[in-house]
DNA sequence: GATCCGCTCAGGGTTTTCCCTGATGGTCGG
DNA sequence: CCGACCATCAGGGAAAACCCTGAGCGGATC
């Protein structure tokens, strides 16, 4: 966003009262480029015109708003978006906190706080509205707790296995057969076996069943 | 925060060149109802004055800004805290939000956005600066990915397998073989195969692999 | 008493995994 | 140029996993 100009927003939302609303209350404080009411509209749009913020409602027809997500941030990953949602499920923020999006604040939200929230995600800040602020940061420090000892940079065990073997070990580990890790990687079943020999030796376990677990303590699936 | 008014914040920071530069940036936007340089003072002023919101510095001297919140939160959970630091290092971050700070914003932020963080924190969100929102974002949806299947109660899925089932299944998704768990339970060798039989098609799987996955996804083991 | 279900076990069959030996071609560094 | 390593593949064999059918026993339910 051009540090002191009004922020461009694009609005995803399939009612359009709503969407009616939200140009009043922003008003003249920022530029609204756009609108779309599903989801294969707003990715194109989006795409061609680049806005500073997308306001995103989470229930959309047609794939939701991870679809939407999924469908700029690739191309456009500094396209900043904020979840607008009637509900404050974990499910819900989850999956579009996941998928990319730096914000979710629900409808209850003023007009006043809605501004602020566009700006602030604008300026690349994460914003969560409170009754979601206590989750996300309860599963945060929650999480740090083990990333504190993960992050104990680089794996040696890890370290001797060729690019290659990682790879198997990937998609074993995932729970293939070596016939699907070989069509999956175009190479014979038997050529899956080696890599997975060499990984069992080079970990020193006997079974990939052990190589499951290794790989699930280590994160790697 | 009541509803119109100005915010009543408090600042605890140790640098008064900063304090200074806070009381001019926010201006007649917010009431400052106190001051502090160091731990002590801090606490008692503001469990005595109960600001809306505190902004911390974090690196405080005598003990840091986590102490302050341990030393407020428990007696008075409806204060706000705004962490403010020169550092954006995971470590900090990860410290004062376990410690219960609702926001963490680095000192290189304007006033006009110190100002909406403000707002912002005392109307209950979540506020992340930029560089910290990435970081929080993905340890979030890290996290969640498990958290979101395990916070739903009770396993209707676990719930249809028989107790025999059950112990069978957590000994075949650690890894051991038929023959391992038969002696274990002191069973035959098929009598777990039948189990384990059970076991997949009620889980609708088709692997032991993927009762491993299954089952460390759910973090039975 | 009949029925259902959980737990137990067996036979027999296919598929998968694991391990062994052995081979070819490519790349990189000494 | 020549090992060292990597990636590729083959044959063969033992063990394990998977699937199906079928069956006996005991407890609970109706």
């Amino acid at each position: 966003m051009t540090a002191g100009g009004r922020p461009r927003i694009f609005l995803v939302e399939d009612h359009a009262v709503f969407r009616a609303g939200v140009r009043a209350e922003l008003g003249d404080a920022v530029e609204v480029i756009g609108e779309a009411d599903e989801v294969g509209a707003a990715i194109e749009l989006i795409n061609e015109r680049l806005p500073d913020v997308v306001l995103l409602d989470v229930h959309l027809p047609g794939g939701g708003g991870q679809a939407v997500l999924q469908g700029v941030l690739p191309l456009h990953p500094e396209v900043q978006f904020l979840a607008l949602s009637v509900s404050d499920a974990p499910e819900d923020v989850i999956a579009v906190i996941r998928a990319g999006a730096r914000g979710y604040i629900t409808k209850t939200i003023s007009g006043g706080e809605l501004l602020q929230a566009v700006y602030r995600v604008g300026a690349g800040d994460a914003v969560f509205s409170p009754r979601l602020a206590g989750f996300v940061l309860d599963a945060f420090s929650q999480l740090s707790a083990t990333a504190g000892t993960r992050t104990t940079g680089l794996d040696p065990e890890l370290d001797q296995l060729s690019p290659r073997e990682r790879e198997v070990l990937r998609l074993i580990a995932r729970g293939y057969t070596y016939k699907e890790v070989a069509r999956d990687l175009t190479i014979s079943a038997k050529t899956v076996e080696s890599h997975v020999s060499s990984v069992l030796r080079k970990l020193q376990l006997s079974t990939r069943h052990e190589l499951t677990r290794w790989a699930t303590d280590r994160r790697l699936i």
